[in-house]
DNA sequence: TAAAGGCGTCG
DNA sequence: CGACGCCT
């Protein structure tokens, strides 16, 4: 037996704290093969078994096949009896100091002989979800279930064959493992079915998003760019200007990057985006991203602000308060301004993205309506993903201006006219919404609002600009991006002492303008020093 | 450490 | 008018 004492220096915290009989059958194992095992961090030391100092501290996850979509925040946290923190990283400082396995480390090291590493059955921490709900109820069941199962055994049979048999079958399972290898491959495949099938989502979605990208680093800009859309929905507006901004530098490359160090160098790339590179490359996988797309406050955020004219404050505010569903806004919310019982009620429509010809679709109609009723004179231009020659598009964007008018009033009273046309009954009130509320005397030179094709599309996101003839060439620029586009040349902007905004270019400092009549783009960047894009070539980021 | 700029809506 | 959100 001496031999086969392999935990020698080994103290266990066994989570969640079982109580059946096979539980502790497996519990006397592990200490025969010398381990001191404890049910939560707070008893360390306060039984017979004192700590040593060099005792290596494992948190094992017990009957993890079963339990593993149940583990949560809070289950982890009241199991190993911590303190409760509601940041939502608290637990990393935990699993810094202890590794988390699941129980199959001590399995496969069981029949091994001896001490496998522990990385490769390590927990990931971030599929950690934090939910709270679900995780109460199911401790408090989780409490009950091996007394209750055991007592219901025990008045099925007075003699308790049925209790032997759940401890036999346990212990088989642990002793099978240890006497022979046949069942390796078996166990195996137990514990792996779930990754397999996480991978092949993660690879279903990755094919999908990777058609638009290719390039040495694809891997790399795939999971940055879920990051950017994650925090972009969140409400963290400069982890995701920056992650766009990481996307356009690794896009550039023509080799793949394969090191921290190599990244480090590369404009726009901190250390932590370094880290980052560095874990896609070794494990295909980045924890964070599983972190923030389990979390149960972020993915509540990224619904919330989903909803049109709903932000980070208010999203925050409601999460705060408790809710965490769109129906608990809808019941439970009695402020909600109208565009946002707007934003509810086109949720689906508007989160949905246009194909490229629905879009032309709707040009074509407005374009004809605007000049055949309202002044023949205008010109009409769509723009945003559009003009930069995407597939698809978030919305219709419509810049419209005409030759040598520079007239504002104008120009809202064209605004004005074409609304109305297009919200009447004769065409079929294709503007079904508005989100800006312009009237018939509105000195607004914008609409945004909510249209309809025909009756079996979608409710569509438009926006209409109008542009005075000497604004044509900034507005052009704004109009088309994308955003990060339009900060980047707007910060060279700032560099040269200069404001570029979508009514011109001007001197920062006594903000008169650089250019009298900047009809068209070329000359603004000329007069930013840079080399005139193409809007296909304006899509940075990804 | 800094990070784009203008404008509409709400109270 | 400040806070918030939206547009690229």
């Amino acid at each position: 037996m001496p031999e086969s004492v392999i935990f020698l220096d080994y103290l266990f915290i066994l989570v969640p704290k079982l109580v059946s009989k096979s539980a502790i059958v497996k519990r006397q194992l592990y200490e025969k093969q010398g381990a001191k095992c404890f049910y939560n961090l707070s008893s360390i030391g306060k039984g017979k078994d004192q700590k040593n100092s060099n005792d290596k501290v494992v948190i094992v996850l017990q009957n993890y096949k079963s339990l593993r979509d149940k583990i949560n925040k809070d289950f982890l946290v009241k199991c190993l009896d911590i303190e409760y923190d509601d940041r939502s990283f608290s637990l990393k400082s935990i699993v810094l100091k202890y590794p988390i396995v699941k129980n199959d480390w001590i399995v496969e090291s069981l029949k091994a002989g001896k001490v496998l590493p522990l990385q490769q059955f390590a927990y990931d921490i971030s599929h950690v979800r934090v939910d709270s709900e679900i995780s109460q109820d199911y401790l408090l069941e989780l409490s009950d279930r091996s007394t209750k199962a055991r007592k219901i055994s025990e008045i099925k049979n007075q003699d308790g064959p049925a209790t032997k048999q759940i401890k036999l079958e346990d212990t088989d399972e642990l002793e099978k493992a240890l006497a022979s290898l046949s069942n390796r491959e078996k166990f195996k495949r137990d514990n792996q079915d779930n990754d397999d099938e996480d991978d092949e989502d993660l690879l279903a979605d990755y094919m999908a998003v990777s058609k638009n990208v290719s390039g040495p680093n694809k891997e790399i800009i795939f999971f940055f760019n879920k990051m950017a859309n994650e925090y972009k929905q969140v409400g963290e507006s400069y982890k995701y200007v920056n992650y766009r901004k990481a996307i356009n530098t690794i896009s550039k490359l023509d080799y793949p990057l394969k090191t921290y160090d190599e990244a480090i160098k590369l404009p726009n790339i901190g250390k932590s985006l370094a880290l980052k590179i560095e874990e896609i490359n070794k494990t295909h996988k980045l924890s964070k991203l599983f972190f923030l797309q389990n979390d149960i406050k972020y993915s509540t955020l990224n619904k919330f602000m989903k909803i049109y004219s709903v932000g980070p404050t208010i999203a925050k505010n409601w999460y705060d308060r408790g809710y965490r569903t769109i129906e608990d806004i809808e019941k439970k919310v009695d402020n909600l301004t109208s565009n946002q019982k707007l934003g509810i009620k086109y949720y689906n429509d508007w989160n949905s993205k246009i194909p490229r010809e629905e879009v032309t679709q709707h040009y074509e109609f407005v374009k004809n309506i605007a000049l055949k009723e309202v002044d023949s004179k205008l010109e009409i231009f769509i723009m945003g993903s559009y003009r930069r020659g995407l597939p698809e598009c978030g919305d219709i964007d419509i810049l419209i201006t005409k030759k040598n008018c520079n007239d504002k009033s104008e120009l809202a009273a064209i605004l004005s006219k074409l609304i109305s046309r297009l919200k009447s009954k004769d065409h079929n009130n294709y503007i079904q919404c508005s989100l800006i509320h312009s009237g018939i005397n509105s000195k607004s030179l914008k609409f945004y609002g909510g249209c309809l094709i025909n009756e079996n599309s979608k409710c569509r996101r438009i926006d209409f600009l109008m542009v005075p003839y000497e604004e044509l060439g900034a507005s052009l620029i704004y109009f088309t991006g994308n955003d990060i586009f339009n900060r980047i040349i707007r910060t060279i902007a700032i560099k040269k002492g200069l404001n570029l905004s979508n009514i011109g270019l001007t001197f920062k400092k006594t903000g008169e303008k650089c250019i009298e009549n900047s009809h068209d783009e070329k000359t603004i960047f000329d007069y930013l020093g840079i080399k005139y894009r193409n809007p296909e070539d304006r899509n940075i980021g990804y």
